[in-house]
DNA sequence: CTGTTAGCGCATTCAC
DNA sequence: GTGAATGCGCTAACAG
């Protein structure tokens, strides 16, 4: 009425039903036993009224709000489509999602306080029937989590996998496939000096971890191979270590670099020392962003499935909160992924 | 409990008072009529269960979810920023936002229906407090804005200046001022065959008329200047088209690509051409996307203020829908653009 | 076949 | 200074 939505009651009058049974035939609910006439009635004053449900109500009463709350870093192209996926996947399902973008101002490096626990209870202010995050992984943190856990609010991660004692599922790339496709790959074009370049702290995110520790070991598989390993330092420009890198003594035939802006750290820092890619040096990424095949020459990457992701990070909330595994062992999925091979890679050169 | 979140009425039994003095309390209203030790016993109640408020029952209360809804095409980087400042500036007065990305799944070629008024439904059935919409400009599409319309629901558009029967307030870039500064950069650089390439269906993008039509009347006040108009087609690949604008005789020496996408479609179809940018053809985009800057060469475009975009239209909604200003002429902001002058328009050639 | 009663969690009167 | 009563819009349990 006076913000312009009829409610039931309203529908029930100019049905000249009483309310349940207005609430019971537009829900379809034992409508068998009402008469037709009476459905029809409901039926036509509700489109009249073009009367709508008010989910707070229903939210109340049944304790679910068919909202799921989504926190998640800021946009790169790996993330918009883990989006995408989570967004196609609840509306399916008939729910929708509550985005918050955390942290999107700086550049992680921890400014806003991590134990800031504002935005989850937002979340929770508004009933969110479960959580997909995005942790970022010091230990600071983890107050987030608690404050879902002790509600028992169910959550998905995505790319990181909580301590059990959370509860939550999460889905992660195989970060152990993502190494060995790369290793193969230098490896089968003769490179044996092959630096890695992590991101910054390489102890905050686990997959930055993960993908250096699975590097290391698949390398240290091959005779006569050295994988040197260095890490963008939060303080200094990632283009200074890229430089350190391939000025290094003999320097290093390839790198492989934990993602596609660190590797588009090692272009700029090339171009500076007139090295060539990929003659000189190859230069593989991670993730495949949108700017991958853009770059000159187009990058050599993995490729993470964030679309599916998305949609399975979605599936696996939704089966929590419907209770459909209650076990309290909790899932942990490993998406794969995959080479794509384009121009930033190139058999060894015969000198080196 | 049952779900892990207490309810003030456990507050107030922990505490030992009513309900409505817990209230009170905890809403610190008329709370100096409280003895100092009643408030304190509250206060440690509420902190020891960690109660929250629920905003579902505020919102059945007051009528105001602080919810605030968003339905926007698929992500460039355009639309991210312009997400980026909607949430922002929503977070910062205490709202959320929930994002449906609508159509994202198809080139916006109408596979999906238009009069499909379900995604409104999802929004209206949470009682959000008002709507950012892109809306997409077919009439059709236009029961989402009678449905929010006539439910009182505050909107505000952006790219895109509803009839003003929907009482929608809008946000848009000055077309007519980066037309300008499009037309004067290519003049200046003394190109007189200029060559337009608009988005498809003229007639479905507002913005792409602006863009074309301000265009038009810029260069037809330079003499001896000619622009010719393309559009890309739905069904003909935007390459098919750009390669028929540049092998036009005689050939235009620049073409204004009415956004970054399209340009690229231009520098594709010159190099299947054999022709060099900007040495044979100059060529402008729209939007500065964040792959421009990555195109070789460097792409010359009109960067649109996203951000500022979404903070505006986040901050129009909400003065909307507090009531700031209840005058019933709706607003229309338009924001500033600028030109960012890369590597991809030079002076004309001499023999041209 | 349909209406009455109660209650979800809380804020807003109004009383004591 | 504080508690009891009422109602938001709706559903679920119980009466007829």
């Amino acid at each position: 009425m006076a913000d312009g939505i009829s409610s039931l009651k309203d529908v029930a009058r100019a049905a000249n039903v009483s309310v349940p049974t207005a609430s019971r035939i537009l829900r379809r609910k034992g409508i068998a036993r009402f008469s037709e006439e009476t459905c029809e009635r409901v039926l036509q004053a509700a489109a009249r009224l073009r009367y709508r449900p008010n989910m707070l109500v229903k939210g109340l009463q049944t304790g679910l709000t068919n909202t799921v709350g989504v926190m998640v870093p800021p946009f790169d192209s790996y993330w918009s489509s883990i989006l995408y996926g989570i967004h196609d996947t609840l509306i399916s399902l008939d729910y929708v999602p509550i985005v918050l973008w955390v942290w999107h101002r700086d550049d992680y490096s921890g400014k806003e306080p991590f134990d800031n626990l504002e935005p989850v209870h937002r979340l929770i202010d508004r009933r969110i029937d479960g959580a997909i995050l995005w942790p970022p992984v010091t230990p600071e943190y983890y107050g987030h989590h608690e404050e879902l856990a002790s509600r028992n609010i169910p959550v998905v991660t995505i790319d990181h996998e909580l301590p059990s004692q959370y509860g939550a599922d999460s889905i992660t790339t195989n970060e152990e496939l993502g190494a060995r496709i790369v290793a193969d790959h230098l490896i089968k074009l003769g490179h044996r000096r092959i630096a890695h370049l992590g991101d910054v702290g390489l102890d905050t995110y686990s997959w930055s971890q993960g993908r250096r520790k699975y590097f290391e070991q698949q390398i240290a598989k091959v005779p006569g191979t050295s994988c040197i390993i260095s890490e963008r330092d939060k303080k200094v420009d990632g283009i200074e270590v890229a430089k350190k890198i391939l000025t290094a003594k003999p320097r290093p035939t390839a790198v492989y670099a934990a993602n596609d802006l660190l590797a588009r750290y090692v272009y700029l820092a090339a171009a500076e020392l007139n090295l060539r890619i990929p003659e000189d040096v190859s230069v593989v990424g991670f993730a495949d962003l949108d700017f991958a095949p853009l770059m000159v020459p187009p990058l050599t990457t993995v490729r993470q499935k964030g679309y599916e992701i998305g949609c399975k990070a979605a599936r696996l909330l939704l089966s929590r909160i419907q209770g459909k595994f209650v076990e309290s062992e909790n899932g942990s999925i490993k998406m794969d992924c995959e080479l794509v091979v384009r121009g930033s890679t190139a058999p060894v050169p015969r000198n080196s």
